[in-house]
Order: C-alpha cells, then sequence, then structure tokens
DNA sequence: ACAAATGATACAAATGTGGTATCATTAAGC
DNA sequence: GCTTAATGATACCACATTTGTATCATTTGT
C-alpha cells in the first residue's frame, strides 16, 4: 500500500523545481532533463496542475509554467487530491454491500479517525517545507 | 484510496463468524450463505488464514474451519498484512528513481510517522471489538 | 514564416483486484 | 469399501487502474 502515487510525486517534484525559479517561466523540457520523467507523463501531469489552478501557463515560444501561489499556501494533501481523489479511507467498507451489522461501524469508526489523523498532516504540510 | 481492501473485509466477517461458533467446525458453505461471499473467492480467503495461522481447517465430511487463537489476539493488522501485504506508505517514493535531494526524505519521515500511528491504531484493534 | 512552446486527446502496456473453474484429496458414516 | 461432503491446489479470466506513449492542433515571440 502507497500513500502517495507516481503522478503526485513526480508533481511534487514539478512544483518545487517551478517554485525555485520564482516568477521566471519553466519550460517542460527544462523539467525533464532536470528531473528526469517521462516527457508525455509529465506534460500531462503539468496540465492536471494548470488545470486545478496551482499552476499557470503560458503558450508560445519561451512559454512555460509559473506558480500561481507561494509554496506556503500549498500542502501536500492539495497535490494528492488532484491525482489520487478524495481521501476515502472507508471505501471498500461501504463498497457494494451495505454494512449490515454493528461491527462494521466500530471499525468504520475507527478508520474515519485514522482518516483525519492524515489528513490534517498532511494538510498543514506545505510545499515550502520541500524547498528550503 | 481505501485503507481495507474487499479481501480483508470478506476475511474479517468471515472470521467473526467463525470465532462465534467457538469450538464448534464452520464450513465453508455456511460461511456462503450467512455472509454473501461469492463461494470460490471465500475458499481462498480461508485457505489464505489457514495458511497464515489464523484458522486450522479439518478435510472431509463435517470438516470445516476453526479459530486458532482467542479474538483478542488477532488485530486488524494482522488480517490486513495476510492480504494486502506488509505497511509500506512510502512505497512510491523509494520506488524506482532513489530519493535524488534532502525533500524528499524530510517528507519521507513524516509518512513514516503517519505509518507508525496507523499501524498503532489498527494494531491494537482487535478481533474481539467487532464481535461482541 | 518559423520555431518553440502548450492543449487536447486517443492509445497501449503492465499491474492489481475481484472473481471463476476444475480436479485432486481427505475423512465421516452408512 | 463406497458415497458424500468437505478442503487443497492451481490455473485462469475480466475488468479497472496505473503508468506511460503518440499525435496533431494551437499559440506566441522573433
Amino acid at each position: 500500500m502507497k500513500l502517495i502515487t507516481r503522478d503526485t510525486d513526480y508533481a511534487l517534484r514539478a512544483l518545487c523545481f517551478i517554485a525555485k525559479n520564482k516568477d521566471k517561466v519553466t519550460p517542460a523540457p527544462e523539467l525533464v532533463a532536470k528531473l528526469k520523467i517521462p516527457r508525455p507523463f509529465l506534460r500531462k501531469i503539468l496540465q492536471s496542475l494548470d488545470k486545478n489552478g496551482l499552476l499557470k501557463s503560458y503558450k508560445g515560444k519561451g512559454g512555460g509554467f509559473v506558480m500561481t501561489l507561494k509554496p506556503n499556501k500549498i500542502s501536500i494533501l492539495d497535490v494528492m487530491r488532484i491525482f489520487q481523489g478524495a481521501f476515502n479511507l472507508n471505501e471498500c467498507l461501504l463498497n457494494k454491500h451495505l454494512c449490515p451489522d454493528i461491527r462494521v461501524c466500530i471499525l468504520k469508526k475507527k478508520i474515519d479517525r485514522i482518516e483525519k489523523y492524515v489528513v490534517s498532516e498532511l494538510g498543514s504540510f506545505k510545499l515550502a517545507y520541500l524547498i528550503e
């Protein structure tokens, strides 16, 4: 079981790099070269980050990407949500069979508490911490 | 993202049912009927539980399964480990590309702490709690 | 006009999840 | 000993997800 998937990982690396460039526009080819992420895959990731408002893109020659927010305004959780969807650790228990008895409910409560913990830990961990 | 997969869920249901039967041998067909789990899938799950020492099986007519341990000696984590492998939330970060810079390490530490929390919560949550 | 960039979208390979099917083996009980 | 009811072992399959690829259109600075 992994908490952070490949695309989230790539996205974090890319964001860190772009953030370090400050206001300078960072083109995708530069990221490919420096971060060793497969080119088309990175392009897709950057497009997602753009659509979700974490990056602003400039088309055409001399184009590329810049941050829209300060790195201390973006959390790991924000990025995870884009690529891994909303947290829902209880998913399976409710999935197809409705919880038929009390035992599921007490386990569900436990898992809900765990989820709250994870969300709070990752939600307070900012991109800025990764850059210094 | 789900914390508990289908087979773990099924396994927990089956274990609860078998535990309630105490020393009485529980045959798989009874579990199929009562728990509405697809028959061949349940069989596979029971075999895993047997191989991992949580159940003892009796072959032949009148055969079936009994618990090998008291329900307060089995944790949710024990069952998860059988079906979902060892916990390793850091999996992806170390996956194919070795961590190239400090930023991965500090995030890794955070995730390690989260993992410790989850393991301790689920490791102390015993099957017995689900049965009462 | 050209070159360097992103946008959009469709495709494909590998892996994981959930489930099925089949046949062999064991043991109780008449 | 035969039948029957159970598990053991194993191979297979369908589908979804993950990871990655390929292609062409569009935009923009020089």
